[in-house]
DNA sequence: TATCATTGTGGTACCGGTTACACAAAACGT
DNA sequence: ACGTTTTGTGTAACCGGTACCACAATGATA
């Protein structure tokens, strides 16, 4: 691969004017210019983006970490993020953290090395170490990492609240709620919602705690409904989960919504696609991931340091496994 | 961030040796041996892994082009490229190319500025420019790309072929044949396959060609079904078209298996949490991304030059849209 | 005409590493 | 005791860019 001084020497200048040409830095006269541009295009040229990088100490990466590739919400959510990270001109590197902190550690020490401009975290650091030590900008989505980060979430207490009283509105008395891994912030804050929703209201409640994974929740459902067939609702606080409670129901013979009603959280498109369709409490995915990355940006071009955190509304979406059925 | 030279002033020693000791490299002294150590914890200095790669030239980075980051096979098959990846000490950078080939070509522009050691492609890039010049190893995955490009790939024929007999043998006499894009390679060799199966066969054939994405195979699938209710099989070249179809059946009140049976393309988890579960012609999700890996890898460390391409079996699994049960 | 801003260009130190080479001290063989 | 090998270390060129500085030519202004 070319060089930029075989650049210089074939256009009959030096480095630097080559490269002043390519960063649109100072003056270039017409007609170093234009044998410049026949060089590039002579000897097929592309500058090395690891050699800038070195110099500049800047990059046009954004790290994003995210936990479970197969909980299709966060590829909907790395979708979003991509999309308009490709729109201002950077390039994301998506990491799968598998929900293992060392291998979260392992990418973001990865990515530091690499001099990625700024990084995205979906994670359960809850210690304060990591902002502290990285220079880099930060931001966390979809889980709140720590009081100096910049934060984008749904209003996870909000949704889990509204979620839940739509069940209770619908008729239900005893419900399981499939909460996610309790180490997580916004596991806690839709518990928090869900508790005050149920509160006062005379039902019973049923707790398990399950990966956001079809299987898992398929399975502890199974048992769990099986062992107290008088519950009539479900809350599950992702739409897997909520799916693969649903699988559960039918294994059981369980008629949805007549014999039991379920309620998901997040709004993946795959919701609308299972039969019955689910009634779920949608998080606006896209902007989810879109806000996050703006922030970060404007981070890292500096031109802000006090956009902080953002909640964003979720929002009731009915559908069939709840028995008032709205529109698909 | 520390420089290898505050380390070397630090532990008075030369940056070459700590170069040295760094990578292993030529003899290091006991005396220096300890006095780095020392150092590099006492500034916590990490070497910086984009110098290394300009001096270099090679990196830990693999590129990994997939298409649509929605559709669960590539989430899954980018899990597995990305553990195998790990396991081998290369970090993987994971870019969706939306179908888009501006995009994917962007992407492995940006890429190979990057020196990524190695990229692994899914995509429809019929032209052979792409192989020629870049300098980097490439391996096609799921969709062969050129002779000279090692492939990994299932083989999609066979995949087809027995999928489309089993429908046949379990009584369907009319099929929806539901393609992907004609664009791709695969898509070819399953509709040579297709056309294998129901060759002398006394069975009428529907086809429609859909992208794999469930609204789409969804929309389409009910407009054809009501044109055609005699239909009473579906063939998908893929388990998200399946499942799209598998829901327009369930909006048109025809039973699953008994009045229209099903079989997709795939074998990713989602199939088994859908109700009926799908019988479908699964391809080894893990191994296709283990090899691929595995043979980019073996390239970039120059230990074989001629390990070609590979193909894949599919398996039959017997679900629940198909008559003949089998087990869950 | 002298002065100064504008335009255009080249030289070169530097970013943070790697590595070829030179050289010294220690260990070894005879 | 002396040549040879092994071990240990430093100097400096290099990777491919960027950017500061110096300097020349041109045009504008006083």
């Amino acid at each position: 691969m070319a060089n930029i001084s075989d650049v210089a020497k074939l256009a009959n200048v030096s480095v630097a004017t080559v490269s002043r040409y390519l960063n649109n830095s100072g003056y270039v006269g017409k007609k170093s210019r234009a044998q410049i541009e026949e060089a590039i295009k002579q000897l097929n040229y592309t500058p090395s983006e690891v050699a800038r990088t070195l110099t500049t100490k800047q990059s046009d990466l954004i790290g994003l970490i995210i936990p479970d590739i197969n909980n299709p919400f966060f590829p909907e959510l790395a979708r979003a993020v991509e999309d308009t990270a490709f729109r201002h001109g950077y390039t994301v590197i998506l990491c799968n953290s598998d929900e293992d902190i060392e291998k979260e550690q392992h990418y973001i020490k990865a990515l530091s090395k690499k001099y990625v401009a700024g990084l995205i975290l979906t994670t359960i650091l809850d210690q304060d170490n990591y902002s502290n030590n990285l220079s880099i900008p930060i931001v966390a989505l979809d889980r709140p990492l720590n009081v100096n980060i910049p934060t984008v979430t749904t209003d996870n207490e909000k949704g889990a609240k509204i979620g839940t009283q739509y069940l209770i509105e619908n008729g239900v008395s005893n419900i399981l709620c499939i909460s996610g891994p309790k180490s997580v912030t916004s596991t806690n804050l839709r518990l928090k919602g869900f508790f005050k929703a149920v509160e006062g209201n005379n039902v019973e409640i049923h707790m398990v705690e399950s990966k956001h994974d079809f299987q898992t929740a398929e399975q502890l459902t199974y048992e769990t409904l099986q062992a107290h067939p008088e519950i009539d609702g479900i809350f599950a606080f992702s739409d897997a989960s909520a799916i693969g409670a649903l699988k559960a129901a039918h294994r059981l013979g369980l008629k949805v919504p007549e014999q039991l009603q379920i309620v998901g959280f997040d709004g993946i498109q795959m919701g609308k696609v299972v039969t019955p369709s689910l009634t779920t409490v949608a998080q606006d995915i896209y902007k989810l991931g879109e806000r996050a990355t703006q922030i970060l940006i404007e981070q890292i071009e500096g031109k802000s340091t006090n956009s902080f955190s953002e909640q964003i509304e979720p929002q009731l979406l009915i559908r069939e496994t709840t028995k008032e059925r709205g529109p698909l």
